[in-house]
DNA sequence: ACACTTTATGAAACCAGTTTCATATTTTCT
DNA sequence: AGAAAATATGAAACTGGTTTCATAAAGTGT
């Protein structure tokens, strides 16, 4: 016996009603009497019917789905975004439809993929955090109508929310910290990539903060990497060079810190005690690393709900003249060994 | 001015052609004449025109959408399934749901969510890792006719291909480990949730290589926990009583292993050197820990891609009468320092 | 030159729902 | 009682594509 498929129509030849009558039940739309009502709601729960999403989708134009755009999946910190921005959508019977940007060739044919998936219609609205995307890519998006969110970057000019993370005032109470509790003088600094904006703005904290408590910025004490924890062992190889001079090593990120760290114990040399080491992030494992990260915590999950909450706004009131929207999330000062504490 | 939405009939009328024309332009399918198409194809161009995904999927009864179910995102585990899953996927224009099982309130109200997405046929195959799952459930889902994998769980007699993790041999080399290089013979057990297999499998496992080597299971060196660091930190105070009959502990994750060493470096006693502990998992911060985690390693990235491999051949083999598959991937035996080696 | 195949195209049916509109019946109001 | 409003329902149009089928023109073989 072959499984007919059920639709509206079979349901409503069953009851002897139209498939509009139908509609209306699942619908809770327009007037159906009770009888009736009853009716069909019997066959439809003896037929155990379930309405085809993708023709739902199809006339109320909508698909209650929102595409969620990664630069990852892996590491400690997306995981956590995804979780907020789950924990939003799923009570709002919404799914995610999730993007990573690692996972093609390159990430610029991840980024076609998700244009076109913006393009073709195939969600109501997206949350989008691709730290290296341009302008030119940003106008393509704006010209698809579809309610976007934008991580971390701040394109407001075309019409996006915005949630960013406010890394430059992370910076500056790493460095009060550094400055004010250990009395250090001498911070070496290890950036990310330039393309990224975090990094920018982690570092131009940095050197704000000296400034403020009447320090010099050493340009000799300032390194460059790219956030891996890889990265952070070669630097630590350059900065070997200085390391007599300096009492601490602010990193980047949690990663390189890492490195940083395993780097010194092989020389011999106690991060914490000989020179202190911090990060910024506060992934998971930090508390956990001998000796625990110091470090400055990102809020992702509460950017993943805020960023949920936010597109839904913007979905449910598509025609608000209302601006776009930045949010700014605090960052928190994690004090715990590496910087020399306890 | 209102930005009229394109549609494949606007281009025909451009064109001058009919909507079936044009379609077998976009689709490459049945004969269109040379001039023909590449009018349309300029028109196409010329409006920058896509055909809407939700009409395509109808009248296709095709979504080009896999569901991803996973018990949770955050951890280190699931963010490298979904890369894999991600990165044959995307080659292959596929795009993923992604449902969590641990955002709403409960598990089974997620799980409803899930079943629903595939009774409504949101998606065109599932993979499903959902370790609390029971058969009503499994045979509802097999009810809907989509193509499914899973993972860690054996429903082939559902007609779902599987993708397991030989835990029990994890567990077996483990202890060959401990017993052979170590010398080890009084060793404790700390077990995860007794709803897990993997745990189960992993305690099996370790019973069974203890007998293979000889060595009697005594009752009173296996414990239960849940597999959570801070489970791993509360058994350890029950587990204080036999510590100093004992010369392993082999925690039934890295989770609960990072948790009974933090509380040991607590009491002064020191893991690796006063008493071996080791773990299960290979989490990413597993090797960063002080001592360095003696772990068994985890394939999921593999899981990831194989599951996702297994489902498209599914998808596009729809009727192939081959029975359903078991693919069991191996784990491996990561030597570190905390089993009091180096 | 005639039959046969290949190429080219459009009209209409179809996918599985929702929504508008018309119509009929019932209820409420004065 | 008669008009107006509310309730109930179905036919048909609509969402935006794909696909089948019919038909016509062009190319090929004998």
């Amino acid at each position: 016996m072959v499984h007919l498929k059920l639709t509206i129509s079979k349901i409503a030849e069953l009851a002897g009603v139209s498939k509009a009558t139908v509609s209306r039940v699942i619908n809770g739309s327009g007037y159906v009497s009770k009888e009736t009502r009853e009716k069909i709601l019997e066959i439809i729960r003896k037929y155990d019917f379930v309405p085809d999403s993708k023709a739902v989708s199809l006339s109320k134009k909508k698909t209650f789905i929102i595409a969620l755009i990664l630069p990852a999946t892996s590491g400690p910190f997306y995981g956590e975004v995804i979780r907020g921005v789950e924990e939003v959508l799923s009570n709002e019977r919404y799914f995610i439809l999730l993007i990573a940007l690692d996972s093609g060739q390159n990430v610029s044919r991840s980024r076609e993929r998700y244009i076109s998936a913006l393009r073709e219609g195939r969600v109501d609205g997206a949350i989008i955090f691709d730290p290296t995307i341009g302008e030119k890519a940003v106008a393509r998006i704006s010209k698809t109508r579809v309610p976007i969110v934008f991580l971390l970057k701040d394109y407001r000019s075309f019409g996006m929310d915005c949630i960013m993370v406010d890394n430059f005032s992370g910076s500056v109470s790493m460095v009060k910290h550094l400055v004010e509790e250990h009395n250090y003088r001498n911070i070496a600094f290890i950036k990310g990539p330039s393309v990224s904006d975090d990094s920018e703005e982690r570092f131009r904290g940095f050197v704000s903060s000296l400034k403020m408590h009447g320090l010099n910025i050493r340009e000799d004490f300032v390194f460059s990497s790219d956030f891996t924890f890889e990265g952070g062992r070669r630097v630590f190889q350059r900065l070997k060079k200085v390391l007599n001079q300096i009492e601490a090593i602010f990193c980047g990120n949690d990663e390189m810190a890492l490195g940083v760290i395993e780097e010194m114990k092989k020389e011999g040399i106690r991060p914490g005690k000989d020179v202190a080491v911090v990060g910024f992030d506060d992934a998971f494992w930090a508390e956990h690393i001998d000796p625990p990260l110091t470090t400055v915590h990102q809020p992702m999950y509460e950017v993943g709900k805020i960023a949920a909450q936010r597109i839904l706004d913007r979905i449910e009131n598509p025609n608000s003249s209302e601006n776009p929207l930045k949010i700014v999330l605090q960052t928190k000062l994690i004090v715990r060994k590496s910087c020399g504490c306890g």
